[in-house]
DNA sequence: GCTAATCATATGTCAGACGTTTAATTGTCT
DNA sequence: AGACAATTAAACGTCTGACATATGATTAGC
């Protein structure tokens, strides 16, 4: 746990992975107090504002948290799941937008994983699930919704499907999948028909969850990733011939 | 995007979320330059230590780079998936060891995620990914070879499995799922018998995805999950019954 | 014994300064 | 003119010291 300030690597980056790797090691247990900042810029020989500088770090992570006052200070944070969500939702669509992945594998990717959920999902919805389902589904029939609406009510209706089964790391490694995809549908303007077609595979997605056949929910959700992919397909080829011809 | 200093919220806090903002609505372009911090601090009407803690707060989710001397500054990152990998490894470890996710809900997921690209493996699989996942697969039957090497090998073989699939955005959300269970693998000493048995698995593995056959793969990913929760729940009921008679 | 004022502690923020890195500029020599 | 060396300027990295603010603990007073 040593401190080089010769590195070319920033005090701060160094005392942060240190403090990382001792909770990681589980050296600092969860709800542990850290040492308070005069403390550490003690031990780690360094001044409070670089010491400051790494808390900030781990706390961008979500590994700590801090606290005013008295008896104030920093802890060990307990992560959990629903904290990692937004993390993994923004990791996940910077990455989608900046390495140019292509809607087909974008797409594919999203629709393997969850079909991953099927089987389980079939065997431990419940009521719930199947209600909130439908009542998204029936929210995208209706004809006044923006085309954001309807991606946002399309996001809720697969997070629906994916809760269904019943596993938070599923759910954890899902939330990124499904949600990051939402930029890139934004981008595709479904046209008022398309709507109607999504609308039924949704409702047969639901139908078969109701009667626990993962099979046929697996079937339905390769037809809709089938579906969607053809139109973004066409509508991509559509797009450079227009472009040719200007 | 404006900082309002009587929130609760930290200053740095507010400065980091609205570069965040910026960087994902586009107002910020990949490695287009953040004005220095001198400038931003005077834009934003605060000191410049606070405007480093934002900084050092964009920088640990690589969401910036910055770079010392006359040209230098904080530069958006071009975030890649290989960067991504480390931090989605780090947070998955963390909250499998912080939520007391059981070994099967654990190994549920993980598999359950990995037989999702079983078929689109079988389908793309080169030459290269059979060669390491055989290679790998020898090492494991080595009489010598530690725990940890075991353990590191194994993921290893999934790691090849996982990208054989030829879609990054598969390899990515499942490099949590594959490489944080190394943790919980290593919390249970396999004896010499099933490493036995999980060779068998790894070359029936192998053999399934040269013949192209995803189902198969499959088929056999299934028996390990299997395996590998049996044995894990027996060596816990084990535990549970050599702690009742102490 | 309970409430209210005080105190101590720790984080949040600021101001100013100096060191270090790095690239561009300038100057000199051939 | 061209190549190399010295200077300069811009920007981040770090330090010192200070004040503000939040909050639990202590103490004083009734």
């Amino acid at each position: 746990m040593k401190i080089n300030p010769n590195s070319p690597v920033d005090l701060s980056a160094q005392i942060a992975k240190a403090i990382r790797d001792a909770i990681m090691s589980g050296d600092l247990l969860v709800d542990e107090r850290l040492p308070s900042e005069a403390e550490l810029s003690e031990q780690f020989d360094v001044s409070r504002p670089t010491v400051r500088e790494a808390l900030k770090r781990l706390g961008a992570q979500s590994l700590i948290r801090t606290q005013r006052g008295a008896t104030g200070g920093a802890f060990v944070n307990h992560l959990r799941f629903e904290d990692a969500y937004g993390q993994q939702i923004t990791t996940s669509t910077l990455l989608l937008s900046m390495n140019d992945v292509s809607f087909g594998t974008a797409c594919e990717a999203r629709y393997a994983l969850e079909r991953s959920c099927a089987a389980l999902a079939s065997e431990r919805r419940t009521a719930d699930h199947l209600a909130t389902m439908r009542a998204e589904t029936h929210r995208q029939s209706q004809p006044g919704l923006t085309d954001e609406a309807f991606c946002a009510s399309d996001v809720a209706f697969h997070r629906a499907l994916v809760d269904a089964a019943g596993n938070p790391v599923i759910s954890y490694q899902l939330a990124g999948a499904v949600e990051a995809m939402q930029p890139l549908m934004n981008m595709i303007t479904f046209s008022a028909r398309s709507r109607e077609t999504i609308v039924g595979f949704h409702s047969q997605i639901t139908d078969a969850l109701e009667h626990r056949d993962g099979a046929a929910v697996d079937l339905h959700l390769s037809a809709l990733a089938d579906y969607t992919n053809t139109l973004a397909q066409s509508l991509i080829d559509a797009r450079q011939v227009a472009k040719a011809n200007s």
